[in-house]
DNA sequence: GGCTATAGTTCTAAAATAGAACTGTCAAAC
DNA sequence: GTTTGACAGTTCTATTTTAGAACTATAGCC
């Protein structure tokens, strides 16, 4: 697998695992979540090395996902911020910490409560259709090829 | 990092990844949820060495994300099937594609679309709030530790 | 017996990751 | 004015993982 063009195949998983389908990655913006923002942070949150660090910075924000930004001049300090493509990568933390709470829980509980502020309520995700409304289950869903499917295979 | 208790961690996020939290595991799902079921179809479509595609089959049936049943007797033949659990994932792959249809797409279109059976019309996933119904966004959900967390730090 | 299909296993080379040490800038403490 | 500490990385070697290809095993068909 060229995993270096994974980014510019005709499918839109394979398109966003180019990007945020590694284990760092995945932390990494579990932290951002969370609010973390600066190079030590992350370090010594995820005990990750910091070459990896470094790297999957890097590549967060040549993917426009992070912004990398100033607060100190001298020295040249910089913070990472989550830009807005980053921020819509919620529903996909979102829903891989509601599988976590549901099959992989043990005897302890819930690690994380979530509020939601709108309605001051408790709540778990629940993915639905834009169309209707109902809540998705794989079976219910069709699949056919787009147009940028047809014009990958000609 | 010990990636080998992953899975234990107080964090939901953090077991799921460990589970499906690599690029193969993930393209693996992907034909999974497109109806592939057999070695040679995963290989075929995937271009996965054989070898890594046998590793990363049992630790799916391992974590009881695929059950290999029988289909030939002599030989012995086995497929992958998703379990509930694995069916469960589901939220977790068309939050992927869907951020990938947002903002990795290029000029040929949407590679797939996907058709809600229930109410025949193409449809985008949508994450709302199980209590009011509300989408989700990341700035309106405040995050508290639950039961799971503290036990394990406490 | 020879050919094909399926589902793997085994081998070596290349690439990625871990772990630790090192670099450079500046502020504050002594 | 030199030492200490914080921050944000970079560089180095050893270990682990992955890629790529070849090999094994069982059975049906001609």
């Amino acid at each position: 697998m060229k995993w270096d063009t994974l980014d510019e195949e005709p499918c839109s998983l394979s398109r966003t695992v180019a990007v945020v389908g590694d284990r760092w990655t995945l932390l990494i913006l579990r932290e951002c979540f969370l609010r973390v923002r600066r190079f030590e942070g992350f370090q010594s949150s995820l005990q990750i090395t910091r070459h990896l660090l470094s790297e999957r910075l890097k590549k967060l924000v040549r993917f426009g996902i992070l912004r990398r930004v100033p607060y100190s001049e001298a020295p040249k300090r910089y913070e990472y911020i989550l830009t807005q493509k980053g921020l819509d990568l919620y529903p996909i933390i979102m829903a891989m910490v509601h599988w976590g709470d549901t099959h992989m829980g043990d005897e302890r509980g819930r690690p994380l409560l979530h509020q939601h502020k709108t309605c001051g309520k408790q709540f778990d995700p629940v993915m639905v259709c834009s169309e209707c409304g109902e809540p998705l289950h794989a079976k219910q869903v069709h699949v056919h090829a787009g147009p940028g499917r047809k014009e990958a295979l000609g």
